[in-house]
DNA sequence: GATGAATGAGTCTTCATTCAT
DNA sequence: GATGAATGAAGACTCATTCAT
């Protein structure tokens, strides 16, 4: 099970050809999906030979490893820059939809992101994706918390774990319509899930 | 170019072949997904030649295709048997529960399904799943109409489809857990279809 | 190098099956060329089980052979039936056209024939297809030397080779154009045949 | 379906082991034919393994095709050298054969030549045979036409084309036999063609 | 005698990865 | 560091032929 391991020191020259490789597999990735997205594939599109691909990366999944630490370090950083304080005070309606749009639109402008779990992803990538569910779990829960203090810690969390499984079965649907249905789909997310919570709230 | 040959009658040991590779088919293909699944590991599971296989499925696509037919006429007629007129009248809660119990436990028993989603379905196939979840839309609409007359036809569909989109998001989360905690599943996705219908109701 | 030999004496139904199964494997040589005419498609073509064929001929290149003896016995029969001593007399126009006109009329009706000789002829086969190249060697040969008594034999030999590598040539030519064409074909075929052997005619 | 990959740039090596492969592969054909000579095969007799073949042709038919190229540049290249003005002088007989033997001669060094006939062509390298054949008809019928300025154009061009079709019948004969033999067979091709020309011309 | 089933031995092709320059 | 070339190992599929009933 490699995990990603930089093969060397790398110069400012090398960064580049690491983070321009990771954009060409990204868009391999999306076009194709993982299992499609060939080595040869993704060197061809990122203007390079193969051979130096594997001067970068020991081999094939290592690439959707960093891309997967990539996003997850975006989003994480996104969600770290949202004050929950804010939300806390605002109707549920808006809070919903406050806390829940930047996960979409994170979702919506790096698509890739979700191709990436049909990939056979690393251990450490694997928490790191965990570890971003986690987040979302964990400050879904505390702003539940903050709402209702006599809710219990393990109840809040379940709840938003919840709220995160229906996010997560609405965001192809989300995806895959056009404007106008995406925005239907948005609407039912938020209504589902303010229904979900507004009976866990006094 | 391969030559057409006209596939030759089937006698019973033929139809014995074709049910053990694709119940082999079902095996490799829930263990590995639908990419991974090479004709010679389905062979190798059924315990023939790879040859052999390719005597009663033109190509890899065809026994997706097969096994994808399979369980849309097992569900269909499991849908065909439960009667609508007896839901209508007993309370939201247990209606709900006795509407989704026996297609969760369909999933349950036939796991394979979910994965055959992956794959590159033929369009009849296609067709046949489209079939089953119009199917459960239908006449989970119907069954919010009896129950609500004044509600609108395609308000009812539009309804009925998000709670599919709910269901489908809570398979994997029903699926992967022990006994015990697929009961908790279970419960929040009753309670969540639940809350999301309660309000259209009168 | 397998030399055709019947499996066992056959009774009437075996020697139906056999012109049956060499009528199919005519019309699907003639079709696909030898190569690509596999012996499922023969057998299914003549409406039986590779199996069967199997017991009427030991191989493949068994069928073609059968093939290949079964047209040389009708083109010798065809040429035995003309009376040389008839041609003799006439013009020499007229001489070759009535030499010429039923062989490119045998295999006008029986295309395979030129189809067989890109298979892979057993020796027996081979022979006989020389032989009738020979056959019909022998009979202008002997024309041309009842035409002009001192031609020496071996020139009218050759001679008469060189008119058969002519009609070989145009076989195609003719076979492969509509009516109009074919007859402009034949017209030149015998044009050539004509001015290549009046100088050697008194 | 393959990805598609842009074929990278080409080096020394590389130009190297397409000539070596087409050179092998001319080997191949020219003994076995084009139907058995199989992609391993012809790796195998350029001494690589077959997966390099496949990094220079994207299948078994590219190659046929290259080769048919191959031939036909080199067999223009050696028509547009020979001028027909220094033939048009000379007697029929001499010029017959002073047309016809560069024509054979490419033939007998290139064997190969004739067995891409049957193979399975693609487009342009069908059009490119096609035209040396017209080449070789055009060219022709020039030259019975500055004989005879009275014969017709189209009379010119069909009977250019009886003598490409006797000059094809004659090849394998004059191939297949000893010295002895081919000077033989090559005397009776050109006796044949001035035989039927010399009537044409003034 | 007839059949459908079964298969060993290929064939073409692909691709992650390594080699040689 | 970079490259194009090279390849082992595999996968989809085919087919002449044999097996079992």
């Amino acid at each position: 099970m490699p995990v990603f391991v930089p093969q060397r020191k790398r110069n400012a020259r090398g960064e580049r050809r690491v983070a321009s490789l990771l954009d060409a597999a990204a868009r391999v990735f999306d076009k194709l999906g993982y299992q499609q997205a060939t080595t040869n594939a993704i060197a061809a599109e990122a203007g390079v030979s193969p051979a130096t691909l594997y001067q970068f990366f020991p081999n094939r999944e290592a690439i959707a490893d960093a891309l997967a630490t990539r996003y997850a370090v975006l989003m994480a950083n996104q969600q770290k820059s949202q004050d929950l304080e804010e939300l806390q005070s605002i109707p549920l309606e808006r809070m919903v939809q406050a806390f829940l749009d930047p996960v979409i639109g994170f979702h919506l402008e790096n698509p890739v992101f979700r191709t990436l779990t049909e990939a056979t992803l690393s251990k450490s990538a694997k928490r790191q994706k965990q570890l971003l569910s986690q987040t979302f779990i964990d400050r879904l829960a505390s702003l539940l918390l903050r709402k209702n203090p006599r809710m219990r810690r393990a109840e809040a969390h379940w709840n938003a774990d919840v709220c995160l499984t229906v996010l997560k079965a609405f965001l192809p649907l989300i995806a895959g319509t056009s404007a106008a249905g995406r925005k239907k789909s948005v609407q039912a997310l938020n209504d589902l899930v303010v229904r979900f919570l507004k009976p866990l709230l006094p």
